[in-house]
DNA sequence: GCCAACGTTGGC
DNA sequence: GCCAACGTTGGC
């Protein structure tokens, strides 16, 4: 199994949002990096996504869900009408991925200031300075560290 | 709102 | 292929 760190906003979509949806499950729309899309095409059924607040006043892990559907065309890059349209994404070769994602469970909010704090995870993608990437993988041990502290 | 960091775009 | 300009992210 593999464990990512998946950034939402939580104005857009917070884990409390995934836990309300229809089957608890919401796709992974708008990921605009190719980056973050290599990564999202990697992920495989019953990976594990720590579900982290990002752009709100109080960033960090909140959550955990599970890659319900592995990487698909995103919809909205062929939906003029969507923020997310991408009008050089050609139809036949679909330029951008999501991926479905399923709720499973709420925990205490792990701050961002609180992982910073933690050495053993010093090297954890997300705290790298000029990190911007929404979608990024967590190796075993950090997933272990990570689990550890949310008290899973 | 500010600013650092980084990705993308487009002229040359 | 270089690089300046611009846009976006995201913490503070």
């Amino acid at each position: 199994m593999q464990y990512w760190i998946m950034k939402s906003e939580p104005s857009v979509v917070s884990i409390d949002h995934v836990a309300e949806r229809p089957g608890q499950t919401v796709d992974w729309f708008g990921v605009r990096n190719y980056l973050a899309r290599n990564f999202l095409r990697q992920m495989r059924l019953g990976d594990l996504g720590f579900f982290y607040h990002s752009s709100c006043p109080e960033p960090g892990i909140a959550g955990l869900v599970e890659i319900v559907r592995e990487a698909y065309p995103d919809p909205t890059q062929f939906d003029p009408g969507d923020h997310y349209f991408d009008p050089k994404s050609p139809a036949d070769d679909p330029r951008w991925s999501t991926v479905d994602v399923r709720f499973v469970r709420k925990t205490r909010l792990l701050s961002l200031a609180e992982l910073r704090d933690h050495p053993g995870l010093a090297g954890l993608r997300v705290l790298q300075k000029g990190n911007r990437l929404s979608v990024t993988p967590v190796d075993e041990v950090d997933a272990q560290t990570l689990l550890g502290l949310l008290a899973v």
